[in-house]
DNA sequence: TCAAAAGTGTTCACCGTACACCCATGG
DNA sequence: CCATGGGTGTACGGTGAACACTTTTGA
């Protein structure tokens, strides 16, 4: 095995005069990496995220994003797979990297670089063991609580990319249930983009997207006449999950 | 100091029990993390990017981006600015975070977890000296060479999200020398977007940004005519950078 | 019969796109 | 005088945005 002051300059030249095989970058410091999720989910009250409260010093008391460390062995993309899971049990659900934090003093404990997911989940689905096996909790994302560290400035960034989201991917289907009404796919886009939109308009443009399928199935909840419920075309969705797509709202 | 097997659940409870103030997550993996710089350039061949010949094993000859780890007091914008300063001499440029990649054999000496930046700058500015003080060298995007590990899909990305650029910020300008003409400013959009575009119409579009002055001086290389050369209103630029920007070409 | 939500089309303004001709100059 | 690149304007179609009334039915 073989030392280096630093990788760079000093090995390039050190190793090009010896011809010697480099298998270790001894020398360069390691760091934690911790995954923090930043996990979206909808309801009839509106946009929400999924915390915990942290239990232990410092910020003891506060409100978290989920995360925990990458181990070893294990990719980023599993890690918050990994994390979510423990937290709250579920999986296969939509989720994508967001971005690297690394101020130097980000996390008081030690000094921690943290890679944030953010995750899309349907609270309907999953809502009964969340709240009954695990600490966590739901918060409205209009009015968060204050969270550690840098988390809110994740969480900034998150909403920001889920915004931008909605106009590259059909991305708000993944917050639904799988049958909804237009009233909920509608009051969804409004609270992600935090803006009125015109019933006729989104309709007409969801309907030029080719992506759902109407059901002979009422929802006599909401009204007396009833609406009808919507399924999505899981073929046609998933194309366009991959494929170019434009919706503008 | 105190050290738990795992964080997450294995901490939570000890410390709530105990009320110890947690000091350390000693027991988590620490990793390498480095960075990795996809820099792009444009001159009169098109849209470049700068790469090293890496010069020892693994891979001792192959190409590959301009990288380096990140210290232990130092984040991650810092490490990216000051690994293309030693490699190039070159700061004060637009540098973006683009991802982190964490495939466990990335890279084969040992397991690291690479954030890739991407940056623009303009070649004429800079060359005399990249070329006369380092070993970087310039290649086309278009026919970039193999790179090492897992470099040419950070360039894959990275061109993508420069494309996207286009129409988030005006980004194409930090690729252009101070003084320039219409048709460079033109080419360089045709480069990034690898297509053909409509002179008028690019031409009023830019226009309508209202960012450029144009000068009274004429660039006479390229035509008997002689073109006007152009500069960015600083003020009018930055704001841009900053603020909502929408450009479709 | 009325209250409450569902469902449905049209018009207008703007923007992106396609497209062609004259200008100035050096050789 | 002509070859070369520079510079300019218009017409069309599509899309986003604004906008209002009828339908259904349980209470």
């Amino acid at each position: 095995m073989i030392y280096y002051e630093t990788f760079t300059e000093v090995v390039i030249f050190t190793v090009k005069k010896n011809k010697i095989m480099l298998n270790s970058y001894s020398s360069a410091d390691k760091v934690l990496l911790a995954v923090d999720c930043i996990i979206f989910g909808f309801d009839k009250e509106g946009l929400k995220i999924l915390l915990i409260k942290r239990d232990f010093e410092p910020e003891k008391g506060k409100w978290s994003l989920i995360g925990g460390f990458l181990k070893k062995d294990e990719k980023l993309d599993s890690a918050a797979i990994r994390i979510l899971d423990r937290y709250t049990g579920i999986h296969d659900i939509y989720m994508e990297q967001l971005h690297a934090y690394s101020d130097i003093d980000r996390d008081p404990v030690e000094r921690t670089i943290s890679v944030a997911y953010f995750a899309l989940i349907n609270i309907e689905n999953h809502n009964a063991e969340l709240i009954q096996n695990y600490e966590a909790q739901w918060f409205s994302v209009a009015n968060a609580p204050k969270l550690i560290f840098d988390h809110n400035s994740m969480l900034r960034h998150a909403i920001r990319r889920l915004r931008y989201r909605t106009s590259t991917k059909p991305v708000g289907f993944e917050l639904l249930p799988e049958k909804f009404t237009m009233r909920q796919l509608l009051e969804l886009y409004e609270a992600i983009l935090s803006k009125e939109l015109d019933k006729r308009n989104f309709i007409s443009k969801i309907n030029s997207l080719d992506i759902l399928i109407k059901l002979d199935e009422k929802d006599m909840m909401s009204s007396r006449k009833g609406s009808y419920l919507y399924a999505f075309d899981k073929e046609k969705y998933d194309a366009k999950l991959l494929n170019d797509f434009v919706l503008n709202l």
